[in-house]
DNA sequence: GCTATTGCATACCGACCAGTATGCATGTAT
DNA sequence: ATACATGCATACTGGTCGGTATGCAATAGC
């Protein structure tokens, strides 16, 4: 099961790599996960799809539910018959696309590795080479959202923390697999390895979506590369 | 005059340490440098005042001139005097209180120094002891506007880049000058060095955010304040 | 074939928001 | 003393927003 949808998830990024620039963080857009199943869950999806981009770019206070619907064709009926409000509408964003996102990029890869470091670089290069200036230019929809939301509304809040507790967990764990693998030193302090790691890289994302610069990216996220390689075990 | 500056900004924070808490982001109240001249520019300053608190809790988007002049007592027809439009009044804030605090709280003691590993972790010593959950809550404001108007607006993008280059400057320049001081590694690459360090801290503050927590800021920046040990030179 | 639920579409509502038009006190200059 | 600019205050407007009430076609269940 999940050999196979890691196979799926290599097959989508090669068949990606070939040129089709689509941003970055429609890479979900291909995510087996999100069953069809009544006639309703098109118009559903079409829904979630066209609202994440909104909120992407001017983040969820400023989404005007009237653009969403004039971008879809879609009309307020069909709206309020699938989410009960505005809110319930972000919270769905969160939790069947951006979580996801993260746990198929971040999460997945990094619970069957034992050497966390190249794992991490690996993963870092991979998504520098697809990012388009636009994905910078708007940043980490986590990022965005939780720093957007979280001093106002708690149901945000608490999806934001869940994201990044999952992701600085998985980084934790696999550090600590590493240490006992013999590929990470072994007096690396692991939790605050993996905390730094994800503060530094929103951090990056945010610098790079200020300058709106690729190259702001790519020099601040090829400082982490090379800093990680300070917890590499030598041989 | 620079050591005049130095020794009220010395004298408020000794005077701050006994325990007023007021938020952190308020000590641009005390700065010196806001002359009230006519007697209109007393309104000004209030408006200004109320604006950056409205922003910094809500954002510039969402904040609502009619909050701020509840929040007051002043008229709409006092803000428009003095304020061409909501744009000109967030432009304000920007320039007369989030960039002259950053001057005063980093880049001033940061060219004045030939220890700049020594005089950042004193920086951030001094301000977590200030800090209180709801600094913490709240996150940074310059990274808060950052990440919220970037994509939306150039005049905002551009003051926020122009906080971030003259911060990253002043690192840049101080752990030049600590490299030939001897206090620096001289084999440190003082640009990379400056940009990581302005993202990890801006990726601590929106961590600490997230899970409101003060806790996560100490435990975010304590490690950050480790890792500057690394380009300590050593004897 | 009748009924009930699903999946929408249209029209409307009150709230709030940034911005404006106007008026009217105070100084200040002459 | 008069004229004019400054520093507001009050009242109002057009537009957008999230949300609701109602209607109606298609499908599913029996």
């Amino acid at each position: 099961m999940n050999i196979a949808l890691e196979s799926i998830r290599e097959g989508i990024l090669n068949s990606l790599n070939k040129k089709e620039r689509e941003p970055w963080w429609h890479l979900w857009k291909h995510c087996p996960c999100q069953a069809h199943n009544g006639r309703g869950e098109e118009t559903r999806q079409k829904l979630l799809a066209s609202a994440f981009d909104e909120i992407h770019k001017v983040g969820f206070q400023a989404a005007s539910l009237s653009k969403i619907l004039k971008d879809t064709g879609i009309t307020k009926g069909a709206l309020y018959h699938h989410f009960a409000n505005k809110l319930e509408l972000g919270y769905a964003v969160v939790d069947e696309i951006i979580f996801a996102f993260f746990q198929q990029v971040w999460v997945d890869p990094l619970k069957k590795t034992d050497d966390p470091i190249s794992t991490i670089q690996h993963i870092l290069l991979s998504s520098g080479k697809r990012m388009t200036t636009e994905d910078a230019r708007l940043g980490c929809p986590v990022n965005n959202l939780a720093q957007e939301m979280s001093p106002i509304d708690e149901g945000f809040r608490q999806r934001m923390v869940a994201i990044y507790d999952a992701w600085r967990d998985a980084l934790e764990e696999a550090i600590e697999r590493g240490k006992q693998a013999g590929t990470v030193r072994s007096d690396a302090d692991a939790r605050r390895l993996a905390i730094l790691f994800v503060a530094t890289l929103e951090g990056c994302m945010g610098l790079a979506k200020s300058t709106q610069s690729l190259a702001m990216l790519m020099e601040c996220a090829g400082g982490l590369v090379d800093q990680l390689e300070i917890f590499r075990h030598e041989e």
